[in-house]
RNA sequence: CGGGGCGUGGCGCAGCCUGGUAGCGCACCUGCUUUGGGAGCAGGGGGUCGCCGGUUCGAAUCCGGCCGCCCCGACCA
């Protein structure tokens, strides 16, 4: 491609709405233009790389036997509601011109598990995956970060289908393969972490995470172990109580209703306390309070999971009437339901501080067990720190660039999938489904090799392997030999960008370094004497040898390109 | 949905407080010079100042309403 004809509107300046790497990067290298919020168009140079991502992601799905196809976006809302989908904030609804409702699909296990449905009679008929490279709509509450998170993007999602668990966990083996072979090609560095199934049940899930800086969720990684934070689990950093006592005592603590002031008053670590964090079901409207130690932070997640429910902060006039005065409650005394986390639990200890109950007061020495009875459950979000085997956690902000997720019977009993086992018995289809974004990878992909001056690809997804620069304005000698190895490379099938623009080095220079193809070879005065280009890898600041100009060009070229990554 | 911020040529911004000819840098067009890290000189084109309404002789500027976009949080099967 040449550059006089390429439309690549690169910018000097970072946008000034752009806050991530990867959207301020994809804006000033001309990859993408943003049309509304959450709402992105893919330029040509933008528009390679994500269709080199489905490349190869096409490739891996097909070699564990998926199956492409194409399903539409636009569906009949009835089908969602069969499943109990109709309603969710998130969907994009409207009608046609007959009035008939109708949503943008949000994902496509409805419509899947629909003709499946129809199409799949016996055992004989699974198991099966299938795929598809299609866009989905999702009116998120907060689209951020260029591409990172939109309204509209296309995802690979995949469906299994199998006659029973076992099966199932053959095609979830076989997606986990797919997906390692998937992050590893492009190059990422990733992490498949356990994550929550959430209230779909289903037993069990994972996510592919890309660690950067612009990530929106966090995972926590110790040597054999990568979870999200929402659901990981690990052993409490120590802390040192104060020594316990035959009973509580009452200690005033007028107008300190925060941890840091009780503990700051009392001399104790903020360990010491017991955080009371009174939540109500969504569902059932039962109140419980729910104790962590005041250097903890509740999950909310792992709460839900542990309660079979959602659950929302408790409102003050709640906790008033059903608990005691709002900064100064806690278990001792209390009339609800007390759940307390394991690291207050398995302390089996005395000597915590806890609110009173009472205005103004707080109580020492109070010791599970003795003083409340609880429930004790794994309802805190873990710590950098905490040790996991012995070995202290860290925690890193990352973007989940792909899932994978053991649905069940969710859709294919409300949609009717079933199939006639060899016993002539009815039974509903095993699915599993298996998401995967491009352009997240495409986005992770930048934030995790970018540098001062731009962007760097990989050879797997840049949007051409070699960019020639061609030195000197207008018609002369650099233009000529630039030329010339250009439609060389070109006729070799090497994916070569060439810049024959009449611009400054310095400008052309710059672009490259943006746009970050792995490979840049310039034609200049300097070489071109010698009857050679000079080569630049993008990723390392070493002048790699020269290319011969002539026969020995694209072998050259091959054999640099051979070399980078 | 709560909090904060911003809307002025393609991009980045000033002007608004204190109403009176819409400005700067980059980019763009023409010519000449220049040509290995975002060139110089000269000339030139391009803006309903987000939208609607109000105040005023006069509104980018003041007032009201609406819309859009960004950031933080909530949210994100």
């Amino acid at each position: 491609m040449r550059m006089t004809s390429l439309l690549l509107p690169t910018e000097r300046e970072a946008p000034a709405d752009a806050e991530a790497l990867s959207h301020v990067l994809g804006v000033r290298a001309g990859l993408i233009r943003q049309l509304g919020a959450g709402l992105w168009t893919w330029l040509p140079a933008g528009w390679r790389v994500h269709e080199r991502a489905v490349g190869i992601i096409r490739e891996e799905m097909n070699a564990i036997g998926g199956q492409e196809v194409l399903i539409p976006v636009l569906q009949p809302r009835d089908l969602w509601r069969r499943t109990g989908r109709g309603d969710l904030d998130e969907q994009f609804r409207l009608e046609d011109r007959k009035g008939s409702e109708m949503v943008l699909a949000m994902t496509h296990e409805e419509p899947m598990t629909f003709h499946m449905a129809q199409l799949v009679r016996s055992y004989r008929d699974l198991p099966k995956i299938l795929y598809q490279f299609q866009t989905k709509g999702r009116d998120e509450p907060r689209p951020r970060a260029g591409v990172l998170r939109t309204r509209e993007f296309i995802m690979k999602d995949a469906y299994s289908f199998d006659r029973d668990a076992d099966g199932l966990e053959e095609s979830y083996a076989r997606h986990i393969t797919a997906y390692d072979r998937i992050f590893d090609r492009a190059g990422l560095e990733w992490y498949r972490v356990e994550s929550d199934v959430g209230m779909m049940g289903g037993s069990g899930a994972h996510e592919y995470m890309a660690p950067c800086p612009a990530g929106e969720n966090e995972v926590a990684l110790a040597p054999g172990y990568a979870a999200n934070v929402e659901v990981a689990s690990a052993e409490p950093q120590p802390v040192q109580l104060p020594a316990p006592s035959a009973a509580p005592q009452e200690v005033s603590t007028p107008g300190l209703t925060t941890v840091d002031q009780v503990s700051g008053h009392l001399g104790v670590p903020a360990g010491a306390l017991l955080k009371a964090f009174p939540v109500v079901g969504e569902t059932s409207g039962r109140l419980t309070l729910v104790l962590v130690r005041g250097d903890h932070r509740v999950n909310e997640v792992k709460l839900r999971n542990h309660l079979g429910e959602p659950v929302r902060a408790a409102h003050p006039a709640e906790i008033a009437a059903q608990i005691g005065p709002v900064g100064f409650i806690g278990p001792v005394g209390a009339q609800v339901p007390v759940v307390a986390d394991l690291a207050i639990a398995q302390t089996g200890q005395g000597g915590w501080v806890a609110g009173a109950n009472r205005p103004d007061a707080h109580l020492t020495g109070v010791e599970p067990g003795r003083d409340f009875a609880f429930e004790a459950a794994d309802v805190r979000t873990v710590e950098e720190g905490d040790l996991v085997g012995g070995v202290p956690l860290r925690i890193e902000p990352a973007i989940e660039v792909g899932n994978i997720f053991r649905l069940g019977t969710r859709y294919s009993e409300p949609l009717g999938a079933t199939f006639l086992d060899e016993a002539g018995v009815e039974r509903p289809i095993v699915m599993g489904s298996y998401g995967i974004g491009p352009a997240r990878i495409a986005a992770a992909t930048i934030e995790q090799r970018a540098d001062e001056s731009g962007i760097s690809w990989p050879r797997a997804l840049a949007p051409w392997q070699v960019h020639v620069v061609a030195l000197g304005k207008g018609a002369g000698p650099e233009r000529d030999a630039a030329e010339v190895l250009y439609e060389q490379l070109l006729a070799a099938g090497i994916e070569a960008l060439f810049d024959d623009r009449d611009a400054g080095a310095g400008e052309k220079f710059a672009d490259a370094e943006l746009l970050g193809c792995p490979l840049r070879i310039t034609v200049g005065r300097r070489s071109l004497e010698e009857g050679h280009a000079e080569a630049q890898g993008r990723r390392s600041a070493v002048t790699l040898p020269g290319v011969p100009l002539g026969d020995g060009a694209v072998a050259a070229v091959t054999d640099l390109l051979a070399q980078l990554a």
